[in-house]
DNA sequence: TGCTGAATTGATGGAATCATCATATCAGCT
DNA sequence: AGCTGATATGATGATTCCATCAATTCAGCA
């Protein structure tokens, strides 16, 4: 069964969901995914750039933890979220890295000027 | 510089905060912090049962991901989480996940409540 | 049947992560 | 200064993850 199992104690669960995320490529991926609703692997190919076993690699992993499903069609296989909420999270993540993001830089920028005071050590 | 340094790319970024998540352990002291605003070494020793350099350990892990700061006051160490919009992103994602896990179970119960089909393999 | 394109799997080496243990730092007290 | 409690750091082996390459499966077609 997939790593998102409810009969796991629940902050592995937790912890697993956010291990699948915890690549820039499956991040990529899903992000297509959620953009396209569906995408087989040869279009993932070539919007990511990757060689073919290395996405798949990745893609195996994405259906280890339960986070997307494939279908074959004819000799082409399509992949598609395992559950609509997952591009939700990324929304989310992606608003909230936002204000982080925004956070540090005005209090960078918040440092950087300040006055310089001669004597200040 | 923490990892979440926003001249990465921004899938690194991404997967980043996620990978500073992607341990049972860590999640279970942001949540403490979400829940407390801030806690001592001391209170998270007691309420997480880990020992103590391993406890340290993950949070030098939260501390270099940039997801939780530090404060000394006398002897004692206080935390808390870098970014309040931490605690709003492990929420949606408890939410998230309880709505995965409702959802594969009643896809389960689905399945488990078909009639017996005598002559299906 | 045998070939070809599409995708996956297996094997390997190297890097990162995890858990444990020992050691070190730091602040306050005597 | 020396001791103690609180926390952090370093070192080690075990495990897991990542990237690359070779080999395999599968569907369709000649």
């Amino acid at each position: 069964m997939a790593v998102l199992d409810e009969r796991r104690p629940l902050y592995e669960i937790k912890a697993n969901l956010f291990k699948g995320l915890a690549h820039p490529y499956r991040i990529r991926v899903l992000e297509i995914l959620s953009a396209a609703d569906e995408a087989s692997v040869a279009e993932m190919l070539t919007a990511t750039g990757l060689e073919a076993s290395h996405l798949s690699q990745h893609l195996a992993v994405l259906r280890r933890y339960g986070l997307v499903v494939s279908e074959r069609r004819a000799s082409v296989v399509y992949y598609r979220l395992a559950h609509p909420q997952i591009s939700e999270l990324l929304r989310v993540a992606r608003v909230l890295l936002g204000e982080i993001l925004a956070d540090t830089d005005s209090q960078r920028d918040l440092v950087a000027g300040l006055p310089t005071i001669p004597d200040a050590r």
